[in-house]
DNA sequence: GATGAATGAGAGTTCATTCAT
DNA sequence: CATGAATGAACTCTCATTCAT
């Protein structure tokens, strides 16, 4: 008989855009961005593929989203602080970088999948570059403290060693040699 | 003019087959796997769409084997014999391994782009597989030879780091620190 | 908060009503009909898109109603008094003409780009003639006192003029030489 | 067993292409552009939707090809040589003109409906005038000729007048006083 | 073996309409 | 009376695949 509160509207359009978002991470995730379909994401959220369009404005703006979303979330633990930066937390970030996989592997996978799909690149670059650019900054600025001559270059080449071991944790992480890695590239920076 | 008096059609079974695998190679690493149509292959090709499904049963078929046959031109360089192992050759490797990408960045691309989608992977897992354990175990007896206690965890954390520098070498090839990586990579591995 | 104590709910329902035709006036003649979405008069209106049904049964009947209502509004001009004709007021006709297109130019490309689909014609044709056959009556009375020997014939003649320089005019009013065809309609009916 | 000659698959596309093109003029004609659906004409060219792609790159482009080539089949009449231009000339033209809608009355109420679409209008309007151009001027030079001081704008009112007359019949082709109407526009002109 | 016209399923997207609140 | 989330059908368009020739 009445309309609903504003409060209510409100609340239903929060948990109804998380629900979408986490279909879509699991449709792509499984599916890859170009095969996944605003129908499988539908069909995974249990709503109507109309719906969607009502929480987003298109396919690119859901890849938007759930990328840009999941890259703070999960870049937001790397950010430290340079003035206090001590060798300790350099090792820590070696360690956490693995402990954040482990927690979410999928939105890992997705993520991977994504920077492997050049066409998807170019539709996220601009958001992620701006996520990235600071880490690598702040990065460059403590390995400049370590004694690199070329903390920016640096700073690219720790970044790829990182990529490359968790993208073959995440393929096969029961049988990755995590300890292994983890205490070799420890000894390459040095760290305890 | 049409029905012609038939002999080694064999032949020209292989020739067309080729010819279709070359052009659906070019046409994949161009656009890529989902926007890459049939009717571009048949063009590149300079046949008729029809012809194609003469010579492979389906879109997906295509992609099977020229992802294994690209796997098996691009690592075959990667396997070098352990009883003739040399410090250079290690070093070579590392060198080989950017001019490989520098020379056919359209295929890793491609390469890449599917190596991580779910399904896809499924499909071509174990033809993959045959092709990687063999170079991982002749770089493991490598290492061995280097010195390193435990060759397979170092084989694996050795690929890993190419596998990471390449990642990031595909995505951003202009602003990539190339030559430094190579050196920073070689310095730790104590090659000159 | 919601349900009010009850009266003059007519009052009320009469007044939104309203509302809502001038809110699709406006969006029709900006979008034309099958470009304004129940959306756009909604928001134009400053209403939900639901309560639009508790007035109208569907988007077509919104634009029944708007049509009617703005044929009405535009043809009740021509309408003159044949007991009191004169010459001066035929002039005033053609300069009316011009500038009701002047001043309603989206109202007219409205009507004329829903007058010539067959289908919507059919719904609104009875209650157009109903408007048109008295404005052309007034017409040929006029005109018999000009002297002409068939005004019947003469009125859709001279309607058919007036048609065909509004739709040229509207088509493209920059360009059309409007003070030209006025003074030359004049001239052809002798008028000062 | 034999590929079909290349002359026979240009006469299938000759044939398909016509029948494409009648299914959407009649399409278009009762449905007005946007409510005509490209499902709409498949259906009544008894084909599947995906062909008619094979034929058109858009349902803009089927528009554009139908309007088109209906105005240069159409206008092609009315362009007469200034050269040799006689007062017989501009009579005839003007019964021409109704002879034209006599025999093709659904062309005209298409070419008529899309003019009246100002949307519609925006996608054919280059195409347009680079046919109406040539006339209108060719047109002009005549009115020059018979003394008029403004023939381009002339052109333009005579114009207008027969669309308006051609409009009028076009709606209602049985009432309408067709031979008053001519008899009517001639001695405006001074024409026997 | 070879052709390309033809199909049909499905893509992303829009939107009139319904309905629980 | 009023809301806007939700639906579902329809939209234009694409394309892997089939098939008569």
């Amino acid at each position: 008989m009445c309309p609903r509160t504003s409060h209510q509207f409100e609340d239903i359009r929060k948990k109804k855009r998380h629900l979408i978002l986490e279909a879509a991470l699991i449709v792509f995730t499984k599916k890859g961005f170009h095969s996944a379909s605003i129908a499988n994401i539908a069909s995974e959220a249990g709503i109507s593929k109309g719906l969607i369009y009502n929480y987003f404005k298109s396919k690119e703006d859901i890849l938007k989203v759930t990328l840009v979303g999941g890259f703070e979330h999960i870049f937001k633990h790397y950010r430290f602080d340079p003035e206090n930066f001590t060798i300790e937390q350099f090792g820590k970030l070696i360690e956490l970088t693995f402990d954040l996989m482990e927690d979410d592997l999928s939105y890992w996978k997705l993520y991977f999948s994504i920077l492997m799909q050049t066409d998807v690149m170019e539709i996220i670059q601009e958001d992620l570059m701006n996520i990235l650019i600071p880490i690598l900054d702040s990065f460059a600025s403590c390995l400049a403290k370590m004694g690199f001559k070329k903390p920016q270059d640096e700073a690219r080449f720790f970044g790829a060693l990182l990529d490359g071991l968790s993208l073959n944790y995440i393929i096969d992480p029961e049988h990755f040699p995590k300890e292994y890695c983890i205490n070799r590239l420890k000894s390459i920076y040095n760290l305890p």
